[in-house]
DNA sequence: GAAACTCTGTGCGTCAGCGAACATACAAAC
DNA sequence: GTTTGTATGTTCGCTGACGCACAGAGTTTC
């Protein structure tokens, strides 16, 4: 079933399965369509299915109150929805959000629970991706403290696009504002100074990035840490399984080599050392 | 030895260990002295050990350049420094700082990966801290966004209270102002506030609780939320591991009881459906 | 006990983002 | 082709936090 096959390997942690692994996951796994808005998990609730994205685009939100909503993640074809199933956890913390439209698989609790444990290949792939996931809510936290909405805008843009695989895709205004939390308002502000820039253009639900490069730059560097994290993350367990091949296009993080930002030297010091909490 | 067993019970983690498993990571557990400031993990760097806190506190905190950065999470004897290697990564992403001085056990990065194969409690231990330390993570990335210094410093005071099981410790405005990420005037201005209010008292980096309760007001809802949840999540891999006793005292969503904040009707609505980033 | 240093308090102008309200533009439904 | 609803654009006053700079108060060092 050459079609079967293909639907996996859209998913990358399927794909990555041996193919013993694989034939097995495959009685247990059913294609799904998720549409736009509908919500996967909401927190504290049971977690019914897990879900590997095909081609749809998942987001996963944390809520304050009752209208302010922030995007802490978002799971395209490269993870699963549902991580804390593979920590033996049956419950949400977050809400999962299906951002973008599309297809998954997914496969029942129970299902996945038994699948799980008997699988390592599989339990690598998740484990890594919950530490890759765990950085890139890390790192959104202080992203989402420091930087302002059009950086943070772009950077939304990208991270969407590189998991869609497209540079085209529906989202309203009023949608990204939930996303970023920030108003609609600040989002058309942000928007519109990236149309008016020709890095992007869009229409009422459209956005189509026109120029990729500029963008990130214009984004701020938590797009190039979280993108540099996820390439040159492996999973060292069992070192048959590392990879070879040539070392790391970038293995310095980012901030390395980061624009200096100059430190003013008298405030900083505390106890006669350099400050701790500075890089 | 009933030293090393009292040393033991006091991290959580180690106290939930059955005897055997116990007294084998006895072997290898070393207690050290961690006094404040010292830097455990650089973000990219390699893992070297594992810290079980005994009395002590650590941060996680993630830089977004040379001068800013933002504690993401906190680390006291309920917990492990080094969550990455139970997910098979031998590499950190966050800067890991020690907040409060004390002591913890470490444990070389080969020994821990050696007992953590062969040790399924601990497994379970760690995968459920896992998903709490991801779900603090994601509530103080939405409380960073949407909650004002004072209210983010009352959270603070009292997230290091539980981890200290104390209610004075040392540290200063300077300090807190890189845990937070706001400037030096921004907490001495909450602080004072607070101060002014008799909920703390402080002084030249000695900071007191005076009443946790009125504290606990000022706070957001983010600290009950991540609380409740850290209270009332068990693993449920292992059915015969589950808790029994009464049901857990405050099951439902803070935010279910949350003030009602009122939604404004018209704007939220998306395709004729309510608009799903709502809870 | 004086000097050096650290910690806390205060004042300034500036600015991004807030809440609220209203104005226009486009699109599908009838 | 008008109606109805959704999406985007604009304005206004307000506020929390920013960067910068300096003043006092407490502690350590020699």
């Amino acid at each position: 079933m050459p079609a079967a096959k293909h639907v996996l390997t859209a998913n990358h942690l399927l794909a990555a399965m041996p193919p013993r692994s694989y034939q097995r996951m495959l009685a247990s796994l059913e294609p799904v369509t998720l549409t736009y808005g509908k919500v996967l998990y909401e927190p504290t609730a049971r977690i019914r299915y897990v879900y590997f994205p095909l081609d749809c685009l998942v987001s996963l939100l944390t809520a304050v109150d009752k209208i302010r909503t922030l995007e802490v993640g978002m799971v395209g074809n490269e993870g699963m929805v549902g991580m804390p199933m593979a920590l033996g956890i049956g419950v949400s913390a977050v809400r999962a959000l299906v951002q973008g439209s599309g297809t998954a698989l997914r496969m029942t609790a129970a299902n996945f629970r038994a699948e799980f444990d008997k699988n390592p290949p599989l339990q690598r792939g998740l484990f890594r991706y919950t530490h890759l996931l765990m950085a890139q809510v890390s790192q959104t936290a202080a992203c989402n403290r420091f930087h302002d909405a059009e950086a943070r805008l772009a950077r939304w843009l990208l991270m969407t696009s590189d998991r869609l695989h497209s540079n085209e895709f529906l989202l309203t205004h009023e949608f990204l504002a939930h996303m970023l939390g920030v108003r609609r308002v600040g989002v058309t502000k942000a928007a519109e100074d990236l149309k008016r820039r020709k890095l992007i253009v869009y229409s009422r639900g459209h956005i189509s990035i026109l120029d990729r490069k500029r963008l990130e730059a214009a984004a701020c560097i938590c797009y190039r840490i979280v993108k540099d994290l996820q390439d040159n993350t492996h999973v060292e367990h069992d070192p048959k399984k590392r990879r070879a091949g040539p070392p790391s296009r970038r293995a310095v993080h980012p901030l390395a080599a980061a624009t200096d930002t100059k430190i003013a030297p008298g405030r900083l010091l505390m106890n006669g050392r350099s400050a701790p909490w500075l890089p």
